[in-house]
DNA sequence: ACAACGGCCA
């Protein structure tokens, strides 16, 4: 149980935290000081020679037997000297491998560690780690911290974890820098596991004692990226309790969870923390937020803050413009959106592929495909692919707009290009095959995205389940209904309801009351609406045993009748039976 | 480091 805010409070509490040394310089210098050694005092004369034939020539293995018939290339002093005045890593490394293979030379702990630390000093992480795979070598744990920080500016965390073990096993404590450094990359890289990996072994480690507000940092946003952010929250006041600030990176990462999370009060609450502690909010704070209220439906609001920005002197870019423009364009302010476009690109902003979609969306959403068109045809000239993303704009656009047939010709053409259909490509479609009437080619559709593999989502299986129903194919609906249910899908309750106004104006009575109490068996509660459509049509079919159940259900929930039932149960009361309609109107009473 | 597509009408 280490990964939690006390465990780590307390340690910060006994921690020298802010007291820095810098260990990574000691290190540079170390490797420097074995660098320097001369050891090439035999080899002065042809050094500079062998250097510059095996720099100059493409082939110079021959070339240097050859040339220096007499030399001895097995001596270890000759590899050094070589790798003192050879600036190129890679070059190094190929020398040496065809001394080993080549001249009998057998390398010793002493020129593997120099040429380790050479790779690792020009970053050249995979060159140096297949050195480690060489029989026999040990670098020296200096060595291989120095490879750690290689290996995670690389990207190469999970042997920079390992190499932590194995440091570990020998009793070398890497500096806090270096720790730091890995549990950076780490977050860098999406490997949020091994930053608590990493923190395990820190736990284990001198170096707990050490830890500062940067590694407090780190693990804050680990928090926010496991969608722990109370966690990373707790952690912050803490920190801050103690008179220590992380950095704008850590505070967005907070802002951006918590907006994620809808938790906007929090969101604001922390700018305003950074604001006192002096941190001047950057353009990705501010664009946390935006998007946050944004995704509230607060765009008015991100409008003004935006404008605010600029006011103030912000220079918002790219990304910022296409949100802003995107919150601009859900709000149906189209003059403004094309405003900040021209502004975007006045300003040297020129849109790429997120921006050309906001846009192309914008104008199918208006029903405006010719000019959708030309900034699609733009978008493909500067060089940006047409995506799944804006052919499903296009599609949806054309749908929204009753223009199915083109909706479907682009569908295709879709396929043809190798463009992949997702499953918004197929709702969409699907959508509009139904609001059209065509519902055969919608079912086609739709089991060709099965066959793809692809997830329906609910509201394309609701659709067509709804549009059977109402087309009086229910026996089909429910045989869609069994076989999406064999598929883990969750009907919502007004699926139900579907199916029970069906069966009932399809005359299944009987059926029908049954999916009504299998609805109330899994404690759902059905619509009024379901009720007052199947009250209607058992009238109409004199089935009064039935509404007097439907009715009891239906007043024992709570709703109450419409008017219009009221009058048509009265109406029946006329007709049929006095019994009845006494009956009926004892309980609506009761209840009222 | 930050951003994109649908659904609405049960």
């Amino acid at each position: 149980m280490v990964r939690t805010p006390s465990s780590i409070i307390s340690f910060i509490r006994h921690s020298s935290a802010g007291a820095r040394f810098d260990p990574a310089g000691q290190l540079r210098n170390l490797t420097t000081e074995s660098k320097d050694g001369d050891c090439g005092g035999n080899y002065r004369d042809v050094i500079n020679e062998i250097c510059l034939i095996t720099r100059r020539r493409p082939r110079w293995e021959h070339t240097l037997l050859s040339e220096f018939p007499s030399l001895n290339f097995s001596d270890p002093l000759l590899f050094h000297a070589y790798l003192k005045h050879q600036n190129n890593a890679f070059l190094s490394l190929r020398f040496f491998n065809w001394l080993c293979s080549y001249c009998g030379f057998s390398p010793d702990q002493s020129s593997c560690n120099a040429l380790f630390d050479v790779l690792v000093d020009a970053k050249a992480c995979n060159a140096a780690k297949s050195l480690l795979d060489c029989a026999g070598f040990t670098p020296e744990p200096s060595s291989l911290e120095c490879y750690i920080r290689c290996l995670s500016h690389g990207g190469m965390v999970e042997e920079a974890v390992n190499v932590f073990g194995k440091l570990k096993n020998v009793g070398f404590c890497p500096s806090l820098a270096t720790w730091n450094a890995s549990l950076s990359a780490c977050l860098k890289t999406g490997r949020t596991n091994l930053v608590w990996t990493l923190y395990e072994l820190m736990m284990a480690s001198d170096v707990i004692a050490n830890i500062d507000v940067e590694t407090i940092g780190y693990l804050i946003q680990a928090y926010c990226n496991d969608n722990k952010v109370s966690n990373g929250y707790g952690l912050l006041r803490h920190i801050l309790e103690d008179g220590l600030c992380p950095d704008n990176t850590v505070f967005n990462s907070l802002i951006s969870a918590f907006s994620r999370e809808e938790e906007y009060a929090r969101a604001s609450e922390l700018l305003h923390v950074m604001i006192a502690k002096g941190l001047a909010p950057d353009i990705f704070t501010y664009q946390e937020i935006i998007n946050g209220l944004f995704k509230r439906r607060k765009n008015l609001e991100g409008f003004r803050i935006f404008n605010d920005l600029k006011d103030r002197g912000y220079l918002p870019d790219r990304v910022m413009y296409t949100t802003i423009i995107k919150g601009l364009c859900d709000m149906e302010w189209h003059g403004e959106a094309r405003k900040l476009w021209f502004e975007m690109i006045r300003k040297g902003l020129l849109p790429n592929e997120y921006t050309y979609t906001v846009m192309i969306n914008r104008y199918c959403r208006i029903g405006d495909f010719d000019n959708a068109r030309k900034l699609y045809n733009e978008m493909c000239d500067k060089g940006y692919e047409e995506t799944t993303v804006t052919c499903n704009a296009m599609i949806s656009g054309l749908c929204f707009h009753g223009m199915t047939d083109e909706a479907q010709r682009l569908f295709e053409e879709m396929s043809q290009r190798g463009i992949v259909c997702d499953i918004i490509t197929y709702n969409s479609l699907i959508r509009g095959l139904i609001k059209k009437g065509n519902l055969i080619e919608a079912k086609k559709l739709f089991n060709e995205l099965l066959v793809q593999g692809l997830e329906p989502s609910t509201s394309s299986v609701t659709i067509l389940i709804k549009r059977l129903c109402e087309d009086g194919d229910t026996q089909e609906a429910i045989r869609l209904w069994k076989d999406m249910v064999s598929r883990n899908w969750e009907p919502m309750v007004s699926t139900y309801g579907y199916i029970v106004t069906g069966l009932c104006e399809q005359g299944s009575f009987t059926e029908a009351m049954e999916w009504l109490f299998e609805m109330l068996n899994k404690k759902l509660k059905p619509r009024k609406r379901t009720f007052e459509t199947l009250i209607q049509c058992l009238l109409k079919n004199d089935k009064l045993d039935d509404i007097l159940v439907a009715l009891d259900l239906m007043l024992t929930i709570g709703y109450t009748l419409q008017k219009n039932t009221i009058e048509s149960l009265v109406k029946k009361f006329d007709e049929k039976s006095f019994n009845f309609a006494g009956t009926c109107l004892e309980r609506i009473s009761e209840r009222n």
